[in-house]
DNA sequence: GCAAAAGTGTTTGGGATACACCCATGC
DNA sequence: GCATGGGTGTATCCCAAACACTTTTGC
């Protein structure tokens, strides 16, 4: 492509916010980073998004080399988040990131050409660029889905319990719930149905497997909690 | 900003879905494009974005130069929308657009270097490139964005009557609204204050003038609708 | 039998909805 | 005095919140 004026675009990059629960924690998947700048520091995973690509083309085969995982196989659900634009953010020159957020169920295949690390989203360490800012605003973009969509299906297995469900909600809007009428509520909202399945999770009552009804994104009239 | 391999970034663009209402329709500013491609067409108000600008920035200076419209002093409200970056939207190549949503009261002051009119958002003309998607989108968001902030600001003058209120709510939404109820639910959420002015609009009772309680975006605890 | 999680109902308060008439002004 | 929009109240229903005990299993 080329224009009438010189015209210089920015650096495009993509970066992502990949979460799962890990030991009723919410967590978010991050690199170490092995070079200059922000050295040694901890970051989101992301890259260049060259030309000729979507930017979601550009982050799947970033993440699938850099850290092994394949979006489409191992994650539940990606949207685009926000784009990031503020000229410093990256010490090397103006870099504009297109951001994705996305959930997982029991990620395990995580190991590419960086190293990474689940953390737990409450107790982070010091990021690099503004990727603490990122996070941030994908916990809020998270916890607002619950209430009004589906999103929890992204942080769950295909088949799970009432109170496996209820801890997806409890980790991510960080606070306790009622059980009956978390229960009551969500059985009220039609969006998911029993099956005739169970699980035996241990020295315990056996607990009904649900499934959600969908599995694309939905959103619901009536908003929940 | 040099790379160690070869790194192209796709052309970056911005465009803008700028909302007012006139005659208590809801409406949208359109340019009609004077070159390829799409001569002839209507369009969103939009350009390239440099490197070295944010994508406000540069949208700031588009809009102005294009339709003589300052997004500061004209506009009550913008907030970025989302980033549109499909390989086919441009016929010439690989253009990724930022886009934002704005609001406006009023605004008469349009006229730059390309010829730009307000368009009923409900009965919009053939539109180039996928910027019928784009407005579908920004309408979409608004509608949201009615329901849990104090968005509906962004259309009306600093100071109004309960009446005009409704209509934002009702040409936004789409749909009409029970007055009494309105009224009710508004004055309860303790958004707005009265003011000690009136509005006389005509032969008939003289309205009271509210004001919005902050002239900032707020997200409201218990959401309106 | 005991530990551990599953499962279950009722009461209460507040907001959502539906609905119709009088009020203040200009002309 | 009449046309025009401004302004107001009540009854009903449903959802949200608070709250504690019994059931089923593994060991």
């Amino acid at each position: 492509m080329h224009y009438k004026q010189a015209y210089k675009p920015p650096t495009l990059t993509v970066d992502a916010v990949l979460f799962q629960l890990v030991d009723d924690q919410l967590m978010v998947l991050l690199t170490r980073r092995a070079e200059e700048p922000f050295k040694g520091e901890w970051a989101l995973p992301g890259g260049y998004s060259p030309e000729g690509q979507t930017t979601i083309q550009a982050l799947a085969s970033i993440v699938k080399r850099k850290v092994g995982l394949d979006i489409t196989a191992d994650l539940r659900y990606i949207e685009q988040l926000y784009t990031f634009d503020t000229i410093a953010r990256d010490p090397r020159g103006h870099a504009v990131s297109v951001t994705y957020m996305g959930c997982g169920y029991a990620i395990t295949t995580v190991g590419g050409s960086q190293f990474a690390e689940w953390h737990p989203v409450d107790q982070l360490p010091t990021l690099a660029y503004d990727h603490a800012d990122i996070i941030a605003y994908a916990r809020e973009r998270l916890s607002a889905k619950l209430a009004y969509t589906n999103a929890a299906m992204g942080l769950l297995d295909k088949k799970f319990t009432l109170s496996q469900l209820q801890t997806v909600y409890e980790a991510v809007l960080g606070r306790e719930l009622d059980k009956r009428n978390f229960r009551k509520k969500f059985l009220n909202l039609e969006l998911i149905r029993e099956t005739s399945e169970v699980w035996k999770g241990g020295a315990h009552r056996p607990a009904k497997l649900y499934a959600f009804n969908s599995d694309s994104p939905e959103t619901l009239s009536r908003s929940f909690d």
